[in-house]
Parts: C-alpha cells; structure tokens; sequence
DNA sequence: ATAGGGTTAG
C-alpha cells in the first residue's frame, strides 16, 4: 500500500475510478481509517464519488464502528441518489446492522425499489445477529427467490439461537446444499454440544474440503477431545486429499499443548516450515505455546526470535510461557521490549506480567503494575487479575493483607480466587485462613470436594486427625468423586495418561520400581521427597 | 473497481 499510494499522490487529478483503487487497496489492507480520510479528501477535492465508491466507504464505517460518520455517508448517498443502488444498499444494511442499528438496515431495505436475494440475505443476517431468529424467518419465509447462500444464512441463524432442531428441518428442507451447508450444520452440532451428531454427519457427508476437516477438529478442541484432534489429523493427512492449512496446524498444535506431545509438535514444526507456513503468524504462536507448554521454553524461544511479523499473542504467548517457567526476569524483559516495539498489551499480557512477579515474590512490583493497568493503559482489571494479586500475596505468606484484599475487591471473588489462598494456606500452614476460604469456597461450589480434601489435608499436615476425618466425611457425602489430577506422557509416538498410584500400565511394577530407584538417588543426593500426597 | 454464508492462536 505504500507504493501503491506514493503513486497515486502523484496523479495530478485523480477520476473517480483511480480513487476507488485506493479505497480498495485500503479496505482489502484493513487501514479503515485511512479509507474514511481519503474520502473526505476526495469531497473536498470536488470530484463525485460513483456507485463503486460507497460499497468500499461503508464497509470501512461498519469495520471501525463508526456509525456517525456512516450516518454522513449515508446522506451524502442520498443527495447524491445512490440510495437505490443494490450494492450500495446492501453494504448500508451491513453496516447498520452490524452496529446494532437494526431499525436503520431495515428502513434502508423497505426503501430500496429492487430487492434481490443478496440484499435479503443481507437484511435476514442482520436479524440474525441482532438475536432476532423469529422475524429473520419471517422475511424468509417472505422471499420468492432463494439461492444456497440464503438458505445457508438461515440455517445458520437457527444455529446461532441454539436452536439445532429447526436449524436440521431447514437443512432438510433444502432443494440443493453446497460443502458449505454440510459444514455449517456440522459445525452447528459441535457448538450445540451434539458431538455423535457431528461425527455421524461428517462420515456421510458427500464431499469435504478444508473447513470441514477443521470444523471436526477444532470441533474437538473446543470440548477438550485432544486425543480425538490428533485421531481427526492424522485420518486428515491419511485418507484425504484435503491440504492442512494454518487453522489446522494451530488447532492440533494446541492439542499438542494439553497433552504435552512434544514429539508431534515438533513434526508439525517441520511440516509447517516445509509447507509454506514459515512468517504465518498464527502458526508461529500456536508454536510459542506448544513449546512452552511441552516444557521446551528454549524452543519457544527460538521461534519467537525467528519470527519477524509479531502481533499481541505473539508477546502473549512468549511472556506468559517464559512466567509459567518461573523465568520472571525474561518476562518483565519482553514485557519492556514489547512496549518498545510499540504493542499494546491487553489483559492477558498482565496475566502474564503478575505471574512472572508471583513467580519471583516480586509483591510491590506487582502492586505497581497490577496500577498500571489503569492508569498507564486504561485496562479495566478483570476477575483474573484480582485473582493474580491473591495468589501474589498468598503465595509470599502475606495470607493476612491477601484476605484484606479479597475484602476490598471491587468483585466479588471467585473459586479460583478463593482456591489460590487455601493452598497458600496449606504452605503457611493457616488454619484460620483456610477455614476461611473453605467457608466460600462451600458457598461458590457446594459440590466440588477437591476442596474439603484441600483442608482435610491441611489439618493432616498439623496432626488434627480428627478434623481431618471429619472433612473427608463431608467430601464423599457430596455425592461426586473428586476427579483425580491426570497428567500425560508421550511415548512411542502415542501420548498416555497416568494418574497418582495409577496401576493400569502393563508395565506398572517395572515403572514403580524405577521411581523407588530414583527416589533412593534423591535421597543419596541430600533431597528429602514429601511422600505426604502418596497417601 | 462494488454487495450476502464456514475453520485457527495467548
């Protein structure tokens, strides 16, 4: 775009049709703004805009919010009597719409004297987002022509409302579907939680192409099916001719994350460099996570500095990674550098940034940032970030300022919350603290009995046997089991969960005996494993 | 040279 507008500067009088070259260039680029500036450029300059001129102006409105200057257009529209232009209208009902301005979009609708089917497509998907499912059907059922994209439109619009039963009828209904009706039902039963439904439609759909594989897959990362991603990539690669693309590497990338395979991820990684991906944004965070979580933060490192197109999850991913791994120093460092290389952060960077100081008992360094939200970056703090400021006091045994602080919370404090002080209790050994936060967490989840379990073994680390028991008793009497904490290895090239104590292994008294062995050497060494949790 | 539908990361 820099070359392309020192050229058109210059052009000593620029028609109408260089002008929106520009526009386009700009709109295509996302530099919205800059289109609206030029526009009011192009006014001034007293040269009359064409019917090609508003579509680009609009859409650029609508992408930055920008109802009230949209407004103006859309006057200067009818002066110029464009008004009636289908293209021209369809863009107005977009950007009305998308602001919320239902009413807008549909009185530019019933003002327009030739209504084809995109434009009532345009104003259905405007009722759509605006919740309105009831009257977006009603103007379907209005329209005498319909085409695929309409009735994929209102398909999805049922999808969207929850509604998976209508959303099916309709789908059944239709005289002819494309890949993208398969896709958008398919992926309409992944969002509805029907999982079997999305399954059993994706084997008999006629034909795929890339957003259904993706729809299936990122299907199952959305409900935290890890092993399924890796199954649905690996029968992607296998038994189609479907080409993965970069929603898919980072789809399975983060599967690699939560299951800790680092082998595989680092097989994508040469995939993805050998594809086509090396400088793809997206697939360079999603390896920045993979990395740090998999437990490889010089890998992650290594991407990062690789990487020459930066956005605001890349120094995200790095900052939080390199906090996860207790390298506090290194994520204040790339916090600076960040700002230096003007990136604004956003709440998840201080996500990180509270937990690299939590991580370093840095307690007054992270009061000043934790203020520095609001008064260097206007960033309201949210739940999370109240959440970090607990966990910091906790965690550097300042239980007491730590409550006094919950108390001040302008929200009131969740599980999370709660949770980060009753196990900071159990290191400072706080029976009063713990009591304390048992009591919210009872009331913020009665059913949850990882949290009696917490303070039953709190007691247990103080010799109080008998309270102790008494709290196990109220832990069964909550009807759920505790759901064990399950960790993951990869082996072999397949990835397998373990539990504590876990005896499922084929090989379990080969395993156990290699931990008795390394557990000895520790010893030998001077370290004293606690055994307490082995109970 | 312009308008309506689907997937991804912290």
């Amino acid at each position: 775009m820099g070359y392309a507008r020192l050229f058109f500067d210059r052009i000593p009088d620029p028609n109408s049709v260089l002008w929106n070259a520009i526009f386009k260039g700009y709109a295509e680029n996302e530099f919205y703004r800059e289109v609206l500036v030029l526009f009011n450029q192009m006014k001034r300059k007293d040269v009359k805009p064409s019917a090609f001129t508003f579509p680009f102006v609009l859409k650029s409105c609508g992408k930055i919010s920008a109802l009230r200057e949209g407004k103006e257009v859309h006057c200067f529209i009818i002066k110029s009597g464009f008004q009636g232009n289908p293209f021209v209208g369809t863009t107005l009902i977009d950007m009305y719409s998308g602001g919320g301005a239902i009413e807008s979009a549909h009185q530019v609708f019933g003002e327009m004297p030739v209504k084809n089917v995109i434009v009532w497509t345009a104003v259905i998907a405007g009722y759509i987002l605006v919740n309105d499912v009831e009257h977006a059907r009603k103007l379907f059922d209005l329209t005498v022509e319909r085409d695929v994209v309409l009735w994929n439109t209102m398909v999805s619009g049922y999808i969207e409302s929850g509604d998976m039963v209508k959303a099916r009828q309709l789908f059944d209904e239709m005289p002819n579907r494309d890949v993208m009706s398969w896709n958008t039902i398919l992926v309409g039963y992944m969002n509805n939680e029907d999982l079997k439904a999305a399954e059993e439609l994706f084997e008999v759909m006629p034909e795929r192409n890339i957003f259904s594989w993706n729809g299936l897959i990122g299907g199952y990362a959305r409900h935290s099916r890890f092993f399924e991603v890796l199954v649905g990539f690996k029968r992607m690669l296998t038994e189609s001719d479907t080409v993965p693309n970069d929603a898919t590497l980072v789809t399975v990338l983060s599967a690699c994350s939560r299951l800790g395979a680092l082998d595989l991820g680092k097989w994508l990684h040469v995939y993805a460099e050998s594809n086509g991906f090396k400088g793809n944004v997206y697939v360079g965070n999603g390896l920045i996570d993979m990395y740090s979580k998999c437990g490889s933060i010089e890998n992650a490192i290594d991407v990062f500095n690789s990487m020459e197109l930066k956005d605001l999850i890349t120094w995200n991913s790095m900052i939080c990674g390199l906090a996860m791994h207790g390298r506090g120093i290194d994520a204040l460092n790339a916090f600076d550098c960040m700002k230096s290389m003007g990136e604004k952060p956003d709440g998840i960077t201080f996500v990180g940034v509270l937990s690299a100081c939590t991580h370093m008992g840095l307690v007054e360094n992270g009061f000043s940032y934790f203020q520095s939200m609001t008064n260097e970056y206007s960033i309201v703090p949210q739940i999370e970030h109240y959440g970090c400021m607990v966990d910091l006091l906790s965690r550097a045994g300042l239980l007491k300022q730590a409550v006094d602080f919950v108390r001040k919370m302008p929200i009131k404090a969740d599980s999370v919350t709660w949770s980060a002080l009753l196990g900071a209790c159990r290191v400072h050994k706080n029976i009063e603290l713990a009591e304390l936060a048992l009591e919210h967490l009872m009331e913020l989840e009665p059913n949850n009995p990882a949290n009696c379990v917490m303070l039953s073994n709190i007691y247990g680390d103080v010799g109080r046997w008998k309270d102790a028991a008494r709290l196990k008793v109220v832990a069964r009497g909550m009807g759920v089991r505790k759901i064990p904490g399950c960790s993951s290895i990869e082996v072999n090239d397949a990835v397998t969960e373990f539990y504590s104590l876990d005896e499922r292994h084929p090989c379990r008294v080969e395993i156990y005996e290699a931990l008795g062995g390394l557990t000895e050497l520790m010893k030998s060494y001077g370290d004293e494993p606690d055994l307490k949790d082995l109970r």
